[in-house]
DNA sequence: GAAAAAATCACCTGAAAGGGGGATTGACCA
DNA sequence: TGGTCAATCCCCCTTTCAGGTGATTTTTTC
């Protein structure tokens, strides 16, 4: 089996530092690159594409988040493991939500990491054993819909308590096109509601 | 004046080894009891009330905020500052509805300590200066609507995705009456519709 | 025991949402 | 180049919600 090609994204030096280490005693695995924010991440995943980017979750300028929705866009290929040093679980969801396969605390062992990163190759998703997340949660969030970007902004205006109408004048479209994806919220979220549908955004961090 | 009489309750004996030192080093309180969950606190305060109840909001068995209700209930003299390892907001605005009126860290020092019983001994509210809260956050904290316990049943089960009728079903009351209640919700939470009803519940952990 | 708060019920109105159905356009993609 | 998906638009009908106004009863509080 080839190496699989790994770059790691944090602000933080001694975090680098750690993951290059724990990474470099793991055989199957080759480090392409260290980046301290997005720009310089974005700019070695173009030199040399990975196979995934791990990347720290809070980041100054530019979020892991965005990091990750900009890397899915661009490299679909390229798979993602969010890193947090919290366990939160909004930003698992918005992780997920914008693409990342994995999720592992900075806390996590050498085997953890090596674990989470066969698992992610393999094109599954991968969850850290220390975010105390049981099997219904994980299910929960293999469940959380995925949404256009229309459908986001009508779902954020939706839960700041604008109706259709108002919407639809905000967006400068008819108000049967927000009703559409206002319908489409519903169903994807599985709900007959507003109300469920503003719970369970809220939950999944979408709002 | 009169010394402040203080109860601890923490799962942790650790916790409550070093919360009796540090307060054993403020010459204003006088330690009344050390109780390791929600029952044996509840004992302790009818043997003797404290003043100021001091409760870790995670606990096995009965939680913090249930505790706080509970005491609230019971004592409403007694006031009670929450305390956790965690910075989470919502648990903040959970432990505000039930009737704390402090929140601190368990890594917060002596004087912050201090600075926390006298204030909140004064009849304020504290929030430990270490939970990254702004001023507008802590504003929102103080604008938190207090709900009956009527309301909270009808707003869970709103959140739930529940229609008017339905909820009118399962409380045994009549449809008018459940539109009362969504109607005081509205009015408390100052908004004008689920949508935004639901996500300012979510944001404050009330549902 | 009076006052305040909470919980209950009622009606009217218009606006909004929910549940169906369908249609068109453009983009991307295999 | 046919297929899928996103985004747009349209109409039907029924239910629910939101706003207003007012009332009674029970419980809590002082």
């Amino acid at each position: 089996m080839d190496k699989i090609k790994i770059l790691v994204t944090d602000d933080h030096p001694m975090v680098l530092e750690g993951m290059q280490t724990m990474l470099s005693q793991i055989g199957f695995v080759i480090i392409t690159g260290l980046a301290r924010n997005a720009y310089e991440a974005m700019e070695l995943i173009k030199a040399n594409p990975p196979h995934i980017v791990i990347t720290d979750i809070s980041m100054p300028e530019i979020s892991g988040i965005e990091f990750a929705a900009k890397v899915r866009n661009e490299y679909p290929g390229v798979k993602i493991i969010a890193m947090s040093t919290f366990n939160e679980r909004s930003y698992i969801s918005q992780m997920v939500q914008n693409g990342a396969s994995g999720y592992i605390l900075k806390s996590a062992s050498k085997e953890e990491i090596e674990e989470a990163i066969l698992t992610v190759y393999e094109g599954k998703l991968y969850m850290s054993v220390e975010l105390e997340l049981n099997k219904k949660e994980q299910q929960e969030i293999n469940k959380i819909p995925i949404l256009t970007s229309r459908e986001k902004e009508v779902l954020a205006l939706i839960a700041e308590g604008f109706t259709n109408p108002q919407i639809a004048a905000k967006l400068f479209v008819s108000p049967y096109t927000v009703d559409s994806h206002r319908k489409n919220l519903l169903t994807k979220f599985e709900v007959n509601n507003t109300a469920g549908l503003i719970k369970l955004a809220a939950r999944y961090g979408l709002v």
